[in-house]
DNA sequence: ATATAACAAAAGTCAAAGATAGTCAAATTA
DNA sequence: TAATTTGACTATCTTTGACTTTTGTTATAT
């Protein structure tokens, strides 16, 4: 543990009790005496969806940061990482979802559902972002199902 | 619970009995020492359309302010008509009928029956009013089906 | 009696102030 | 060079209060 991320990565990984944990990002950045994006910092390196975690929050009076833990079987995240990656077409996407429907993982309602948010026509924009746009849709949606 | 916006949403489902709850903006501000608008505030975020509820009021001597959950049936209904509005094309309409179908708030037999009445075909005229039958005529349909 | 005016008792609106969190890029450090 | 630290600026949600609108009641004039 070397640095103030390091160190806050570590407290915040000693303090999950059941899965999940919230906190205040203003409070947290108080108590370890740094910048409150600090803590965003630490949150994007270090509790990434990648890594097992979404990362909840809300502005405001009453603001506040969760940080959950999912759990998924590693077959399916095989998938999402091996498969999916950081950019995917449609027809591939596709192939993903009907296997993922064959062997039970979502039911036919979320596949159709699923294969219309990510439709080429859905993702139609002025840049060459739409395989990069389809695969990170395409994977929260899997891991929200999942969470 | 962190903000008192939050405090009073858990207060008002609470006492929620059958299906309707009647106050008055006042007295519950005076009981939670927040300004009446306060109450505005959590009725507009909290029980809103989207999340199934009605809120009725009046002002006025013997003032009130009703809180109604309606049923899904009744949201369903709402959001429907409103995507229908006064104009739709074929593949809106398509989207819609599927939804309904797939909801089960109309039958397979019934979906091609729709279908058959609103297809292109079926209301090709002189005048650019396509849109417009459509919606009519599926309208008239739905509204004969849910009443 | 009836219409009207004045007042009181609600609820509504809207924008400012307050409280959090997010973003992004420059500066620093390992 | 890549990761970390920092802070100025932005976005969003909540709280507050001054001002407006609506409705019911009571007094007054006809």
């Amino acid at each position: 543990m070397r640095t103030i991320s390091d160190t806050i990565e570590k407290f915040l990984l000693d303090n999950f009790s059941n899965e999940e944990l919230e906190l205040s990002r203003n409070e947290l950045a108080d108590f370890f005496g740094c910048v409150p994006s600090q803590i965003n910092y630490v949150l994007s390196t270090r509790f990434t969806l990648d890594k097992g975690y979404i990362v909840d929050s809300q502005r405001g009076g009453g603001g506040y940061v969760k940080i959950k833990k999912i759990n998924i079987d590693d077959k399916f995240k095989d998938i999402i990482f091996e498969r999916i990656g950081n950019n995917i077409d449609y027809n591939s996407a596709c192939c993903i979802l009907d296997n993922l429907c064959r062997n039970g993982k979502i039911s036919e309602e979320q596949k159709v559902c699923i294969t219309s948010a990510i439709e080429p026509k859905a993702l139609k924009t002025p840049f060459l972002i739409e395989n990069d746009l389809r695969a990170k849709i395409l994977k929260n949606i899997l891991y929200k199902i999942y969470n």
